[in-house]
DNA sequence: TCAATATATGAATACTTGTTCATATATTAC
DNA sequence: GTAATATATGAACAAGTATTCATATATTGA
C-alpha cells in the first residue's frame, strides 16, 4: 500500500498534527448520534414549533411513554435539549440555537425541505 | 397523563402538520449516523486538510485498511465524502462545504476548538 | 396524609452496527 | 498475458443500542 502523491502525504502529516483530541471526538461523535434516530429527530423537529410537556411529544411524535422517556434522556444527556419542571409537568426545549441550525445544514445538504 | 397548557397543545398539533416525511427523517438519520462515530469523524477532520488516497488517510487516522475501507463506504453511502480513481489510488474528499459547517457548528455547540 | 397523575428508570430482550479475517477486484508495470 | 499493488467486500462475531414491561419517584389536590 503506498501512494506518490505528496500533496497526500502532507495533508495527512498535516491531519495527524491538527486532529482534535480524543475527548473532543467522542463528544462530538456523542452529539451526533443523540440526533442519528429517526425517533430522536422527531421530537426535535417538534419541539422547533415551541417548548412541550412529555405528554404533548409524545402526542406531536407518536409512541409509547417510555420510549419517548428514554429517548429525551439521552437527547438531554448529550446537551441537545433542555428541560424544566412546571408543577407535575416537564417542559422540554432545543438546548440551543445551533440545534436548529445543523438541522437545517443537514437538511440542505440533502436538497430537503422542512 | 395529561397536561393544561393550551401553548402546548398548538405546538404539538404544529408538530405533526410539519413533521419532515418519514423517508426525509431517515435520510437526515443516516448522515448523523454517517457522521457519529469516532473513527469516521477522524477520517472527515483528516479530510479538511485535503484530499487523500486510502493509503494516507490510513497514516492519518490510524487503523487497518479494512476499517478504514468500510468506514469510507459508509461515509460515501451518506453522501459525506465522494471519491475518484487516480491511477492505482482512490482519492477521497469531503463531499461539499455543509459537511464542514456542520462540523463546525457542532463544535461551536460544545465549545470546543477544531 | 393519601390518592391520583406525570414522568423517569432498571432489566431483559431484540436489533443494529463495527471490526476482523480472508478474499475479490481493478489498475499498473513488466 | 502475469505479477504486484491499492482498495473493496462478504461473512462471522463482538459490541453497542432501542424498546418493552414493570415499577419507582415526584408533584398536586383533597
Amino acid at each position: 500500500m503506498d501512494c506518490a502523491e505528496d500533496r497526500h502525504a502532507l495533508a495527512a502529516k498535516a491531519a495527524r498534527e491538527n486532529m482534535p483530541s480524543q475527548e473532543e471526538t467522542e463528544r462530538l461523535a456523542a452529539s451526533f448520534k443523540a440526533i442519528s434516530e429517526t425517533a430522536r429527530l422527531k421530537i426535535l423537529f417538534a419541539l422547533r414549533q415551541g417548548e412541550m410537556c412529555v405528554y404533548h411529544i409524545v402526542e406531536a411524535v407518536g409512541g409509547t411513554q417510555s420510549a419517548v422517556s428514554h429517548q429525551l434522556r439521552l437527547l438531554k444527556a448529550a446537551g441537545v435539549v433542555r428541560s424544566r419542571r412546571d408543577g407535575q409537568n416537564i417542559v422540554y426545549a432545543l438546548a440551543d440555537s445551533h440545534v436548529v441550525a445543523v438541522l437545517e445544514l443537514a437538511c440542505a445538504h440533502l436538497h430537503c425541505k422542512i
